[in-house]
DNA sequence: CTGTTAGCGCATTCAC
DNA sequence: GTGAATGCGCTAACAG
């Protein structure tokens, strides 16, 4: 009765016993081995084999000071717009042999730097957030921490270090122009209460040159939403001729609600979404929506953590992925 | 010219340092706090803010055998139903302190134990599994690693471990046991080609009692696959009454294309969706579909998880946790 | 309540 | 090509 504890899980050390090497040479047939003779790889592969070793990557990523990990910080899991960015992120990443350490930040920001904190005391080699960070002192933490990180979804004059989005003020200010060419005039808002959705909502105001009926929802917003919204925009106004909305959600609630009414889309109404979610070309009457290419967002964010990861110069820090409005039945 | 390499980062031995005690105290002070007096907790904490110092979880989690993490395996990201699992999961273990590994499987059963291995090589405290672990080798695996595994959304006879889920087999008799109550005998159904909802289908073909019209789509369903199904379905056979879908998302499109064909909801066609999304209530006409806590289950999954953390035993190590026809306006 | 000692499992120097 | 020593940053076990 010498130890109590746990079954001792196998080490390196018993595989360079069983194959009859040194901790050293183990550990670089399995990590380099283009360093070791072919003979040598195979007898400790075959050692790998007969022990059921599994490397402990925590003890590597102490010494090499790389955890082969990448934290993502969401506002929210359930933000359909940021699934596909996930997704990417995922793929690219794991296809690089690291791995996604997901965490929810919420919409208070008081969170964001206790949260940061937990992230950066796993020592993950890059970070992505979806958005910005608001918090100055975050911002601050993560600059010294030193540790790569890539902010995505929106632009900024001074990203924390590199960023993958777009301009939202243009989105809105695109949507307003197109509506303005179709000579719509009775114009509102329906959005959800997030940053994002907010700037799209100046852009869209300035470029109208007025204020117009606006309806907030929390977020993340829903069908559900976007049906009371659109009953209380039509409380303030009963003649509104088309409505800019935050979400394909919220438009397909929207839309759903005017069906509802008796209101034909886009003759009595017109609806512009934003995401161009999976639903938005295939609803009745299919949404006109501003497109944004969230795959590419995640990929990309991968490419550069990944490039800095390997010591790289990234050449371009701050990518614009731009947008497009997709025209469809709905306007 | 002593060091060449990037600015150390500070460790408990300067915060130790600056605080005037050992090492250990400083460790103590920060994680076992009422082992240490007050006013040594305080210079502690000083220490810690004035130098800066943000914990190295690896270092802690190599000596201690506990990583702070959970890995969630799920086969894609993309699926909706496991959306409120992830995040009732992520918030359960954030409250505890734990971070959340999120990985995705695929559909390829081959790819299940290469990437068990390398989530296994970063020691999680839990393992996760959106489902079951189909392969073999990979169970037997995750048993000998010894670490605390739930399955959800499914029960099995013999768990690897825990699990927390329910029958899709009783699901798929359920819905047929309704839709024989309203006297509909021309069924059909329109599934996606994952293994739960085949589960689901033969269920409802045992109780119907006979093969049915059967259009199967690729996984994640969506919108757009439920108007292709639809259209397929009524090529088999236009008088169709009724028609089991294997999602919420592919019984919206089924409605889609209903709707676009003149089609009524439920006086010329019936139907019924899957897991109750946050739409389903709000369509028009409102959705009937089967409800499963996909919350619960994540909230559940943390609890057996982190019991096991705590050395607990779990008195209920496999959980049925339901499911219930919700009876809305589409049928 | 506090400190000393000894590692956790591996990868980075250096040697040979 | 291979190996021996050393320590990454922290905590468990024992002393005081």
């Amino acid at each position: 009765m010498t130890d109590s504890t746990a079954p001792k899980s196998v080490t390196l050390h018993d595989v360079a016993r069983e194959a009859g090497v040194s901790l050293i040479t183990a550990s670089r047939a399995l990590s380099k081995p283009n360093l070791v003779s072919d003979a040598t790889i195979e007898r400790v592969r075959a050692a790998v084999e007969a022990t059921g070793y599994i490397p402990n990557l925590l003890a590597g990523g102490l010494k090499s000071r790389r955890s082969m990990t990448v934290a993502l910080l969401v506002p929210s899991i359930s933000v359909a717009q940021f699934v596909p960015t996930i997704k990417a992120l995922t793929e690219a990443l794991d296809a690089a042999g690291y791995q996604l350490i997901l965490a929810q930040m919420g919409y208070d920001h008081a969170r964001e730097a206790a949260l940061l904190n937990t992230i950066i005391s796993r020592r993950p080699d890059g970070i992505v957030v979806a958005g910005l960070l608001r918090s100055p002192t975050s911002r601050e933490q993560l600059r010294r921490a030193g540790i790569p990180v890539v902010e995505t979804w929106e632009l900024s004059d001074r990203p924390v270090d590199m960023a993958v989005g777009f301009s939202h003020l243009k989105v809105g200010s695109a949507v307003a122009g197109y509506f303005l060419s179709r000579g719509w005039r009775r114009v509102a808002i329906a959005t959800a209460d997030d940053h994002r959705a907010a700037v799209r909502r100046e852009g869209f105001l300035s470029t109208i040159g007025h204020d117009v009926p606006t309806v907030v929802v929390p977020a993340p917003s829903s069908l559900a939403s976007g049906r009371r919204a659109l009953a209380q925009l039509l409380e303030q106004d009963r003649r509104i001729e088309a409505i800019c909305c935050s979400s394909d959600q919220l438009a397909q609630g929207v839309l759903v609600e005017a069906a509802a009414r008796g209101l034909r889309s886009p003759e009595d109404l017109a609806i512009c979404g934003f995401g161009d979610a999976d639903f938005a070309a295939h609803m009745e009457p299919s949404l006109t929506t501003v497109q944004v290419d969230g795959h590419g967002i995640g990929d990309r964010a991968a490419r550069l953590i990944l490039a800095r990861c390997r010591g790289e110069t990234v050449p371009e820090p701050v990518i614009d992925v731009g947008f497009r409005i997709v025209e469809r039945a709905s306007t």
